[in-house]
DNA sequence: GTCTATAGCGCGATAGAC
DNA sequence: GTCTATCGCGCTATAGAC
């Protein structure tokens, strides 16, 4: 069996289709079929198609801030740090390819977690500036605009699951690497 | 009168909800009640709900494909031509807000000109590729994976939408500035 | 050009047989 | 655990009065 449960094949088709077509176009029919049975029988495992979405970003969204966390409280230099960050997304990426759409472009729809999520969204942000901050006080990084900084970095690595598909039999350690110094020492010469 | 015609206020309207909720989620009636009259009467004016996404989409496309054309075909250095597609979507954007929502997560909801819009987004980002290319070969860009380069950049420049509205009072100016060093040079001292 | 009324359909979800 | 049948509702779009 490719999946755990039955619930989890629900979840994983479901990301699939979400990423396609987005949260609102996908009914709980297109699920079904996707999976060769019918509506009715997905409510045995779900309770409802909020409950689908909320899977699906709320158990990423959680991944994200432990291991923010633990790059945070480390000893490293700034520079480091916002590499590991790098790998942080190229990783969770590469792993939930279709999970990653939703968590980009479907967490409006959430109802009872969204207050939740924008939580550990702002908390996020919060410690990728501080971390961005501290390295231009250090003398790490140029004496730029955070904030534009920031903007550029996470933009990217939140669009990693539109571009990492396409590349196929692609190394992710040589991706990983490629991406940092792009996004840190630029492209000029 | 703030809008030139009646459906002109339909389709800017509608991208406000569209960025809000996403192009399925927002209704017809939704639309009208924001404009404070009934449904059935924004047929008057447009032909159905696809009509307002492929207006807000398909004239954006145009602009994009058309300016980038003019930085394509000029004599400029391939940096200088990188500089002019960041002050690009940065001047489109700011004057789009709401527009450029759906021209990013909407378009898969085209019928009729979904393969017209492809077709565009495609010759664009190949135009782009092929500066950034040049760039290397002239030895003005590091020699880097351009694919990579492509990808950093023109994630940034999408994202542009989500993050300007953030930023009232904002000099566009110095903001293309900042963003094309950072994009350029990067943020390493 | 806007309204009321409604056609025709598809939606999420439930009931209950097997 | 899956099925058939169906409820109640909201959707896009149209008809026709004013």
């Amino acid at each position: 069996m490719k999946y755990d449960t039955r619930k989890d094949q629900i979840i994983q088709t479901s990301a699939i289709l979400f990423q396609k077509k987005g949260f609102s176009a996908v009914t709980m029919r297109d699920i079904a079929k996707a999976m060769g049975i019918k509506a009715a029988s997905l409510y045995n495992h779900i309770k409802s198609k909020q409950e689908i979405l909320s899977e699906i970003i709320i158990s990423l969204a959680e991944q994200f801030t432990e291991q923010m966390k633990i790059i945070k409280n480390s000893n490293d230099s700034s520079i480091d740090k916002l590499k590991q960050i790098v790998a942080l997304h190229v990783n969770i990426t590469s792993k939930n390819q279709f999970e990653m759409s939703s968590l980009n472009s479907d967490w409006m729809h959430l109802e009872a977690e969204l207050e939740y999520y924008l939580k550990l969204r702002k908390n996020y942000e919060n410690d990728f500036r501080s971390i961005i901050e501290k390295g231009i006080q250090d003398n790490e990084l140029i004496n730029g605009n955070p904030e534009v900084m920031l903007f550029s970095m996470l933009s990217t690595l939140r669009s990693l699951y539109i571009w990492l598909p396409k590349k196929e039999d692609l190394d992710i350690g040589k991706f990983t690497t490629e991406l940092s110094l792009v996004l840190i020492n630029g492209i000029n010469k």
